[in-house]
DNA sequence: ACTGGCACTCACTCTGACTGAGTGCCAGGT
DNA sequence: ACCTGGCACTCAGTCAGAGTGAGTGCCAGT
């Protein structure tokens, strides 16, 4: 069955006010807030209807009703609006990322932000390796045996690993391995460069192969394969706003959830090329114990590209047309400010 | 007044019970549990004394007693032994921490296994770079007016600043910058170095006297005086242990509280040169919003100097014994992992 | 197709009675 | 001087029952 229009109506009136006053709401208060043109009568049918459709439901019998799941789809994806940030929001979004000195200090700055406009969990990916080009390698002697593999992204991430010898390796060793190395990733994107580290070992004079092999052996399974994401979390405490109402007894899962980086990789880390906003609604985010919270997420990156994802994490009952327009805010600012860098 | 010997042990045995129970302990059960080879009317005569002294509270009036700040503090004091480790817990510690790979593993692995042993809320600071010392300090050409400093430290961290220079950069200027830099600098710890960093300046030829002296300045602000702390923390999960009984509804501040990194390093920052283990009891760490926890921590590093600290945070209702062992232990291996490296 | 009216449902709140764990105190015993 | 048994008292927690009111579903009327 097709909704007419006044369905429609009545079912984001119904997410606006529940979202406003984490109630479940009724007809009468309805009209009386939207006016919507009809009396409660009216909408108390519109809304059995939306009921049995699967977009409403009663928490009892005799209780107003309150949007499932399938409701806040529909809302997120035909009814709302992405609401236009207000300049003074653009404006404190931009001062207060200018002021950082480094990658470290743009995430931090970044996931705060974005968890004080939210009022939601925030979570930003550091510029991921693999999507990250190569700036430069630095190899440094630690010992006869040791090197540390230092390596520098266009993104600003530095990465380091200590990486065990064969066999000694003197200073020329040191250099030549810089020189070639460098000379065949710089530019690369680790994400490309599989075949191209593979290569590295036929580049090198035969005396020095052993240590190449090891280097590229560490290379692509710390650096490419595993990929050594990190990510910065801020905000936890936005979960018990409203005292423990949203999330009563399972607030522990959650946190628990928020602590494994292979959770938050899947529900934020970038996969799409294209800075595309998803919005995965309750159990859509497929983790069992998350199925009571959304997730609004983005790429980001300098340009077009993509080089991380970020997001927020909340309850179901969420501002998402606000939610939605900070998020593309604060990536589209920390973009920008990546491709300065 | 002072208290004899079986006052004491009545503390003691209130301070387990109501650890292990979490709920206000009487004088019957008290007498039931523990062989007091005493009457629950002199128990209470007892506990009445206790009461007017400071140590013990009752809820309410026809309640049993639950101790005070005051109380757990004489028990962490006089009271209890630290419990010894089963060997099967110091073969976890240890299995867990060996997989390590670099120092961020070892961080991270050290947290969570915090976290995980004493089911309370974790934190481990790195290893703070005003007490390492320099390995290694490395620049690299990003443009012709920017460097990158990567420094290396003897305890693994690596810390980089992009330094925005005067003027344009030649390669050999770079070279000569470096080895000037890493000969007066490694091997000393960044805590001694502000005199070395301000000598950096003599020591260079006039042309290449200005970037030094940016260099120096980015040094001394960046590292040396702000030193640039990180922290890794762990176990927020812990927190609703047991539904919402601790903290019910100041679990908020809490996590708020938790979220900033200055006073997680108040709270664990190494001050003291030695490993000594510190527990603060309710408002002794002088934070309004963490009243109602306790801390115990810890200085670590290789052998007897300490780099960093460590520890957990979790409600005044804690077992203090079994915690300060397992804080102790960890500290332990991670601070041989250190020295081996 | 919408509206007003009406009977019904049921979470929530308030009340009062009851229960029982625990105390304080006192008089008597060792 | 110290310990013990006994007794009256306190008070949080629980349970049942009544009342309230927001909200619904349905139906007859416009």
């Amino acid at each position: 069955m097709a909704l007419d229009e006044r369905k429609l109506d009545v079912l984001r009136a119904i997410v606006e006010d529940y979202v406003a006053t984490r109630e479940p709401v009724g007809s009468k208060a309805l009209v009386e807030r939207h006016n919507l043109r009809v009396s409660p009568a009216t909408v108390r049918n519109d809304m059995a209807v939306l009921e049995e459709e699967g977009y409403l439901r009663q928490p009892h019998t005799s209780a107003g009703r309150v949007p499932t799941d399938r409701g806040y789809r529909l809302f997120v994806d035909k009814l709302s609006r992405i609401k236009p940030l207000s300049p003074a929001e653009r404006r404190a979004i931009e001062r207060f990322l200018l002021g950082a000195v480094d990658l470290d200090d743009v995430v931090h700055r970044a996931v705060r932000l974005l968890a004080q406009l939210t009022r939601q969990v925030a979570v930003v990916q550091y510029p991921s390796l693999a999507r990250s080009s190569v700036r430069h390698l630095e190899l440094v002697l630690m010992s006869t045996t040791r090197l540390m593999l230092v390596m520098i992204t266009d993104t600003g991430r530095v990465e380091q690993r200590l990486v065990e010898m064969p066999c000694t390796i003197t200073t020329d060793g040191v250099l030549e391995l810089r020189r070639v190395i460098n000379q065949k990733l710089v530019g690369n994107r680790l994400i490309d460069a599989p075949d191209l580290v593979q290569a590295l070992v036929e580049e090198i004079t035969p005396p020095l192969r052993a240590q190449m092999s090891t280097l590229s052996t560490v290379l692509l399974e710390t650096l490419v394969e595993h990929s050594d994401e990190r990510i910065a979390l801020a905000g936890t405490a936005n979960l018990t706003r409203g005292g423990i109402l949203d999330f009563q007894g399972c607030l522990r899962p959650i946190l628990e959830a928020l602590e494994e980086e292979v959770i938050l990789l899947k529900l934020f880390g970038a996969v799409e090329p294209t800075c595309i906003t998803r919005v995965k609604i309750g159990d859509e985010n497929g983790i069992e114990d998350l199925r009571a919270t959304s997730v609004v997420s983005t790429g980001y990156g300098p340009g077009a590209t993509v080089v991380g994802g970020m997001g927020v994490l909340g309850p179901t009952r969420m501002d998402y047309p606000g939610t939605i327009a900070t998020v593309r805010a604060v990536a589209r600012y920390v973009g920008d400010l990546l491709a300065q860098a």
